[in-house]
DNA sequence: GTCTATAAATTGATAGAC
DNA sequence: GTCTATCAATTTATAGAC
């Protein structure tokens, strides 16, 4: 059986608002009713509304960096490995599109500190993704004429799912991540 | 000579002030001061913070909207067609990124009618895209499985160039637009 | 059409009892 | 670790003089 403690219900809970009103709209008193405790029983847990904040997108930053990362080891030749990363990183926005929300638009809303802390991994994501086109352009599978200009171009079609996608929603998530995945072939192809 | 009205100067501090801290974190004293000006002034010329945005944003949905009706016209082939449709809707998100945030990511900030409104423009954009990608795949210019998703995926990149674009910066609008234009060419050619 | 002054409500966060 | 009660600051918006 599944333990909730009271900390998890509320990380859940600023998940929820946060991705449907954005950090700034939501009050700390939204947070603690959709958590059903008080107000003040939120700052038992968490010293700031910002640092609800960071918990939650720090922790969507790592995941996000790590599928993209084991997809890349998944395969070594270069079309193949492309597909999988496309594939993994829009399927993980798809999946979890609420916390992709917040990572990718509530980033400007984290205090400076914080905001530098996350974008260690946010460096490395499109890195991760920049060796990847790279290594394929040096093999000869891919024909890029702007490596880092391309790969901020298929990374877009997973992290602007997170605008419209709605889990639960007629789309499903697979068929529109190998879709980009497919795409994303076709515009790096040799 | 050009004379710039208190209307336009707090039009132009809404657009700054929206686009570099949002809606909800963007208060009227901010507002106002940047247009060099009291908050009362503020309410002679609208109503309400949410009359600003709505402002903002509907101006900004009918450029948009504008700018990609006028390419689907430009021309008769399918593969140029879309390439102007691509490069013109990125280049105008590149040259327009400040409100171009505002009209993609303050969406859900307008009142319910006023979103309403503004949704009818973003429904034709994107019909129009679908539609160029549809008549391309009839006359065999095209080839493409999934036209609603192909059709999001190439807005995507203009889309999502707002949520890091700086004006001004290392990076050339035109030439970003240019790669997006070539990158959609190749995601849909038969 | 602009100002100063302020109302009325809401906000993030804290005090202190249990 | 949770609550009730509340502080102090800030917010949107308005009143009324000029």
């Amino acid at each position: 059986m599944t333990v909730v403690t009271a900390r998890e219900r509320l990380l859940a809970a600023a998940v929820e608002a946060f991705a449907e009103k954005g950090f700034a709209a939501t009050t700390t008193r939204d947070i603690a009713s959709r958590a059903g405790m008080s107000p003040a029983a939120v700052y038992v847990h968490h010293d700031s509304k910002e640092s609800l904040l960071y918990t939650v997108s720090l922790d969507g930053h790592r995941h996000a960096l790590e599928i993209i990362e084991g997809a890349a080891a998944s395969s070594d030749e270069p079309v193949e490995r492309l597909r999988a990363m496309v594939r993994s990183f829009s399927r993980w926005h798809a999946d979890n599109s609420r916390v992709g929300r917040i990572v990718q638009y509530e980033y400007h809303a984290l205090s400076p500190e914080h905001r530098a802390e996350v974008a260690v991994l946010r460096r490395r994501i499109e890195q991760t993704m920049r060796d990847a086109l790279t290594d394929g352009v040096e093999r000869g599978a891919f024909a890029i004429d702007d490596v880092p200009g391309t790969a901020f171009a298929v990374l877009s079609l997973g992290i602007d799912l997170v605008r419209w996608f709605e889990p639960g929603g007629s789309q499903s998530g697979e068929r529109l991540a190998d879709l980009h995945a497919e795409l994303a072939v076709k515009m790096t192809r040799a």
